[in-house]
RNA sequence: GCCCGGGUGGCGGAAUUGGUAGACGCGCUAGCCUCAGGAGCUAGUGAGGGCAACCUCGUGCUGGUUCGAAUCCAGUCCCGGGCACCA
């Protein structure tokens, strides 16, 4: 019989199951390597196999740690609370605990069925009340550390999710999740006070070994910047002072007007009679005004004089005060010095309404606005100074003169920690009738959630947690007064912020994780998952673990040591269009290929008339393909368009891990997709493709495998390590698999194995010792069908601790090389040489070669290199 | 608009440091095996020319540096992602 991944994939999973083979503890004598996926959120749909590449990258590495004899740490578990389940219960009444369950089991299963070697004793739920303790207990630690508080802030809230959301989860005016309006309202919230850790969180990104671009967003989204705040005092207003936030007060001199945002508090106050009007009317639409309005014509200024002048404290010069929607409130103090000439959206706006431009800085190009550093003109005590020392001088005069002082503001906003959720962490505390909030005591935790039947919100802003009325109501039990629980829960990120930290000791009751584990384990030495996180989780949850550093909890700065981003698996989509723009589904729509439409503006029309048309997505299962070409099924001279891209239900390209497990066995689908390219890179699923790797493994079992005999023993393999070619081709294969694996790249390890059971029983049998250290090196990729062959070649143990290959160096130099030998640097000839020859005989055999001899055409060469085992280059 | 990635055969992708472009795989072609094959095996497969040995062209485009450029430099076009009035 051939190769049967079916009967031997079930076997070796339940061997390792049932023996607890991949089961970690902790061994002082042994080194650690912790490597860690990104957990998932166990959705309705199940897997498609986009999700597992990460999944694939981390186990081969893992696989890979331990044979090198490494303890690996290597968990998995459920990020499972969240919204959609919520939605679900919403919908049917399902409790989101029964639907999460079904999920996690179903998603278990998908991913056991791939082979993988986690440690399953240490599974983790984060909706476990046993977890939910510890977040909550966490939670503890930052209220009283002053980290979390309440604010009546404007939020993000969403009408259609009955939520707020955080910045980060509103995407142009619309939820991320979903795409529903949301509006700004004002609301009591938990806050975490992460920007007290942003300069921390900023630093420690250089120890880092994450990709470029991840840093940089964080850095970005910190957004630190160094400047000045100045206090310009309001004229004819007594004591009434309007302080800005500048990075360039270097330009202070050329500050010709000053802007408040619409919602600036002192606006009421300054604003003269005559512009009363005026300038409610504008705060008022700038309320109005949705994000996305005035994302869209950023570009176009607006604002209003409010008619009131301030004083510019360098030269008691009076400036003109506008209000315009172009400041932000929340950044800065909401206010700024305009300088027109060295600001682009201040020259924007002055020359718009007409206001005076005054260049204070030179030696930045002619044309206004420059915003570069020059040397300072026309600026009093700061003339002539270049930028950053007029930056120093200013500001050590501003600052002598109390008018202001160097600063230094983020970007970055506390983070709104409540959600007007059912399915999450109740936050620990008790609100008693004095108004004063406390911790619900450590005894009393975890605060479960109550029990519901009905999940939509209570009400016009009422949460669903309000809905249980006795729950809301309680007693503290340290005074025996009554309290008032929570109404909110806490939003999904929570969860995820730190179960990286109960991985290493998961079933603790005592504490969140003890001392000896977080030292041994942590801190994750390689953690996988996917680019969308590159901000939100990664920055919460490098914040939690500071906030746990400063407690004494962990011993690292940092969680997570090197980062990788692995790219997507893309599908091929199928698609027409036709003019049913409406989507009422009438009965005369016309429908077009792809080659009778084109896009304009945002939307596609009809080549012929114009009229606008809409893309229809063909589920796979109705595609026929055709001379290259794909087709409609049912609707005959239908020609569709192939467009790569996400794997997504509403696209119809989705392909199932269960299909192709159960067509070509786990090892092919984790090799194959390991095959496809560089880990972080995206990459097409084809399912043609992957009978390449499949073929790859029929090979490789015949190669090792009578199938002819009963019982389908291991072959008889001659003893010892075969001819000096053998010899070699096991040393370059084994060197070339660990520099690859060590680089992760995975695709051209796998390369280095097909060329190796291609030629190496080419000449002569495969000897033992090349049979063996194949089998290992296949084991980390290919783990079922290693298991087996290891057992064929007479092995009782597992090949899961098997030490790894070395590779002879003395192997890995060739007896000849073969040279190019090039003339004016074109190709003519190569030539087998002794890879000890020196540069004279090369240079010789070089030139003796008998195409190198016609092109010189009997002239002496001007100029002969020679590049040690690589090539001759003869310049004529 | 700004900041990152990336453009290599029909396709996915290889190519230590500037040194034989196209490893490996898919697909395709031919042959073998077969009752049959969406199975297996062998060979071929960047384009063009030539009976052949070989020759010419070729890594988005235009220049440059170099004995030699997919790789370095300058400019430019296209694709993907992120940010987007942050003073």
């Amino acid at each position: 019989m051939p190769y049967d991944p079916k009967r031997i994939e079930p076997r070796w999973q339940s061997h390792w199951r049932e023996r607890g083979t991949f089961r970690a503890e902790i061994d002082p004598s042994r080194p650690k390597y912790y490597v860690l996926d990104m957990f998932p959120y166990p959705s309705g749909a199940g897997l498609h196999v986009g999700h597992p590449k990460g999944y694939i990258a981390t186990d081969v590495l893992a696989r890979w740690k331990r044979m090198r004899g490494f303890n690996v740490l290597h968990p998995m578990g459920w990020d499972a609370f969240g919204l959609p389940a919520e939605q679900y219960a919403i919908e049917t009444g399902t409790h989101p605990r029964v639907t999460t369950r079904r999920n996690i089991e179903t998603f278990k299963r998908q991913i056991e069925s791939l082979g993988f070697s986690y440690d399953w004793s240490r599974e983790i739920d984060t909706t476990d009340p046993g977890y939910v303790r510890w977040t909550q207990w966490i939670f503890a630690r930052l209220f009283e550390r002053g980290l979390a508080y309440e604010a009546e802030v404007p939020v993000n809230w969403c009408p259609a999710l009955g939520t707020v959301l955080a910045n980060e989860e509103v995407i142009d005016g619309k939820s991320e999740r979903g795409g529903h309006p949301v509006v700004r309202l004002p609301m009591k919230q938990w806050m975490l006070r992460i920007t007290a850790y942003a300069d921390r969180l900023l630093e420690d990104l250089g120890e880092l070994d994450w990709p470029e671009p991840i840093k940089k967003m964080q850095r970005d989204w910190i957004g630190r910047s160094e400047g000045a705040r100045v206090r310009f005092a309001v004229a004819d207003h007594d004591g009434v002072e309007i302080e800005v936030f500048t990075t360039r007060p270097d330009t202070l001199f050329g500050a010709t007007y000053m802007v408040l945002a619409p919602e600036h508090a002192l606006v009421p106050r300054i604003t003269t009679a005559a512009q009363r009007e005026a300038v409610a009317a504008y705060v008022e639409a700038a309320k109005r005004r949705s994000e996305r309005a005035r994302i869209a014509d950023a570009k176009t200024k607006s604002g209003v004089a409010t008619g009131a002048f301030a004083v510019n404290p360098v030269n008691g010069e009076r400036v003109p005060i506008w209000i315009a929607d172009y400041v932000l409130a929340g950044y800065g103090t909401g206010a700024i010095m305009a300088v027109p000439a060295h600001d682009e959206r201040d020259f924007e706006f002055a020359t718009a309404f007409g206001l005076p431009i005054r260049k204070v800085v030179e030696g930045t190009g002619q044309e206004l606005p420059s915003t570069g550093d020059g040397v300072s003109v026309d600026s009093g005590l700061i003339s002539g100074l270049p930028t950053s020392e007029a930056k120093r001088r200013i500001v050590a005069w501003l600052e002598s003169e109390g008018r202001g002082e160097g600063t230094v503001t983020y970007k970055l906003r506390d983070w709104l920690f409540s959600r007007q959720r059912y399915w999450g962490e109740p936050f620990p505390v008790l609100h008693l009738e004095d108004g004063s909030v406390k911790l619900v005591p450590e005894s009393e935790l975890p605060v479960t959630l109550p029990e519901l039947d009905d999940f939509r919100p209570a009400g016009e802003r009422e949460t669903p947690l309000e809905r249980a009325r006795e729950w809301m109501q309680t007693v503290d039990a340290e005074t025996g007064r009554p309290a008032r629980r929570d109404r909110n829960t806490m939003p999904q990120w929570a969860g995820s912020c730190w179960y990286f930290l109960r991985f290493v000791d998961p079933r603790n009751e005592r504490e969140p994780f003890s001392r000896e584990a977080e030292r041994y384990w942590m801190p994750v030495d390689l953690y996988v998952g996917g680019a969308e996180h590159a901000v939100l989780h990664l920055l919460y949850s490098r914040f939690w673990h500071k906030v746990l550093y400063d407690l004494g909890l962990v011993h690292t700065k940092e969680p997570f040591r090197k980062l990788v981003n692995q790219g997507m698996i893309l599908g091929a989509s199928y698609r027409y269009f036709d003019d049913d723009v409406a989507d009422d589904g009438r009965a005369d729509v016309r429908r077009y290929s792809f080659r009778e439409v084109r896009a304009e503006g945002d939307g596609t029309v009809a080549m012929d008339d114009g009229r606008p048309v809409k893309a229809r997505w063909v589920p796979a299962a109705q595609v026929r393909s055709e001379d290259g070409r794909a087709w409609h099924a049912e609707l005959p001279g239908l020609e569709l368009e192939e467009v790569i891209e996400k794997m997504s239900k509403s696209r119809g390209n989705v392909v199932n891990p269960d299909e192709v497990v159960a067509e070509h066995g786990a090892d092919s689908m984790r090799l194959y997709e390991m095959f496809l390219g560089p880990i972080d890179k995206e990459a097409p699923w084809t399912t043609e493709g992957i009978l390449g790797v499949s073929r790859f493994l029929q090979r490789a079992w015949r190669l090792l495998v009578d199938e002819d005999a009963p019982g389908e023993p291991g072959r008889a393999l001659p003893a010892g390590a075969g001819t000096p070619e053998q010899r070699r081709l096991v040393a370059t294969t084994v060197q070339g698999v660990t520099d690859d694996l060590e680089a992760m790249r995975f695709n051209t390890a796998i390369a280095k194995l097909m060329v190796f059971v291609r030629d190496v029983a080419k000449d002569a049998p495969l000897p033992r010792e090349a049979a063996l250290a194949f089998v290992k090196l296949l084991a980390p990729f290919a783990p079922h069908i290693a298991e087996e062959l290891w057992e064929k070649l007479g092995h009782r143990e597992s090949i899961a601790y098997a030490p790894w290959p070395e590779a002879d160096p003395a192997l890995l130099v060739a007896d000849t090389v073969t040279i190019a030998v090039q003339v004016n640097g074109k190709r003519r000839a190569e030539v087998a040489v002794p890879s000890d020859a020196d540069d004279d005989a090369v240079r010789a055999a070089a030139l003796a070669s008998e195409n190198v001899r016609r092109h010189l055409e009997g002239k002496t060469p001007r100029k002969v290199i020679v590049v040690k085992g690589r090539l001759v280059n003869v310049v004529l």
